[in-house]
DNA sequence: CGGTTTTGACCGGCGC
DNA sequence: GCGCCGGTCAAAACCG
């Protein structure tokens, strides 16, 4: 959308990615992903900034930047200006920066990951959302079974009910990661179905289409690998789990929802991991992040004060609530 | 055998 | 109107 968006980190997504292409300003943090036997490390980098719609500029300042501090490693490249889009809600939240400290997790496991992620909160309908997925909408399954029904009926009313549908679904908020890992398919709890898979205009790598295989829960997600950077792995998490995380999910990663949707009998390697990783944020953090790192940036503190000045905080706070939400997983749960 | 993945086809939106 | 593109469907294949 913007020039600036194009401009920054060369992350040049043809379509709807626009918002992926800056990676710059973003913070780091640690996840160590455990998924059946094996486990990685990898780093996340959350940055909504610039995320390719019309972000006011204020949002893209400096000070509209939550820099959380997390873990930003000093062997990163990667820093990040992490900032709000308060009216997109798009989160630029945390930056997961990896190797020493996840590798101490998860036991020497290698340092495979540098995860960037964004994590885009998008309720807005807005229009001129660059990040519009012109065939992602729901209704279209309905508007085709409906067609095949033989449903001839008056054009009019099946109009309202499209673009009431399409409307619905422009609502539901999409939270968007980069993430810096070799795995393709992060683990986050969930237990998602495959439905389809397509190329990337411009990208050597495929998209896959992922649903929440819950019953009426109609979350979905998208993975794709950038094509500019292979090792970042781009992860879109659209609408919200109305469920906690299966707990007898094999491959099910830190904790539920709540305190007691965690199983630690069902899912002990992250028990242990999640025991053993390092947390330092306290419970005003603004993004708490699930059992990320520490906080090893020298200027955290005087970041942290800057957001509370800038009135942040709150509002920020409530947004996180909601990615908490779509993705909680991610979040290690703070109730304890 | 049930659940998941693969993959070609289909559909709608959009730009030209 | 046409072609491109992103998203989804659904049958077949695969897997535990």
């Amino acid at each position: 959308m913007s020039n600036e968006i194009k401009d920054l980190n060369n992350y040049h997504y043809t379509s709807s990615y626009n918002h992926y292409n800056n990676i710059n300003n973003q913070n780091m943090m640690n996840l160590s992903y455990v998924s059946g036997p094996s486990s990685y490390n990898a780093n996340m980098i959350v940055s909504s900034s610039q995320l390719g719609f019309d972000l006011p500029s204020k949002n893209l300042s400096p000070q509209g930047a939550f820099d959380l501090g997390f873990e930003l490693s000093p062997s990163s490249s990667e820093f990040f200006n992490p900032s709000i889009d308060q009216d997109n809600g798009l989160y630029n939240a945390f930056n997961y920066n990896s190797c020493h400290k996840s590798q101490e997790v998860v036991g020497g496991g290698g340092c495979a990951t540098t995860i960037k992620s964004e994590v885009r909160v998008s309720p807005s309908p807005s229009s001129s959302e660059a990040d519009h997925h012109p065939g992602d909408d729901s209704g279209k399954i309905m508007k085709k079974r409906e067609a095949g029904d033989g449903g001839e009926d008056d054009q009019p009313s099946q109009k309202v009910v499209k673009t009431k549908k399409k409307e619905e679904k422009k609502k539901e908020p999409r939270v968007s990661f980069m993430t810096k890992t070799e795995v393709d398919h992060l683990e986050d709890g969930y237990r998602w179905r495959k439905y389809g898979q397509k190329a990337v205009k411009n990208s050597p790598y495929p998209r896959s289409y992922y649903r929440c295989t819950t019953q009426k829960c109609n979350v979905k997600k998208r993975v794709e690998r950038s094509y500019q950077d292979p090792t970042v792995v781009i992860t879109t998490y659209e609408s919200q789990h109305n469920h906690p995380i299966p707990t007898n999910r094999r491959t099910a990663m830190f904790s539920g929802t709540t305190a007691t949707d965690y199983n630690p009998s069902s899912t002990p390697i992250f028990s242990d991991l999640i025991i053993n990783t390092p947390r330092s944020f306290s419970n005003d953090d603004l993004f708490r992040v699930p059992y990320a790192s520490v906080n090893v940036n020298p200027n955290y503190h005087q970041q942290q004060q800057q957001q509370q000045q800038q009135g942040f905080h709150q509002q920020e706070s409530d947004q996180f609530e909601l990615l908490k939400e779509m993705f909680p997983s991610v979040f290690f749960k703070q109730e304890h």
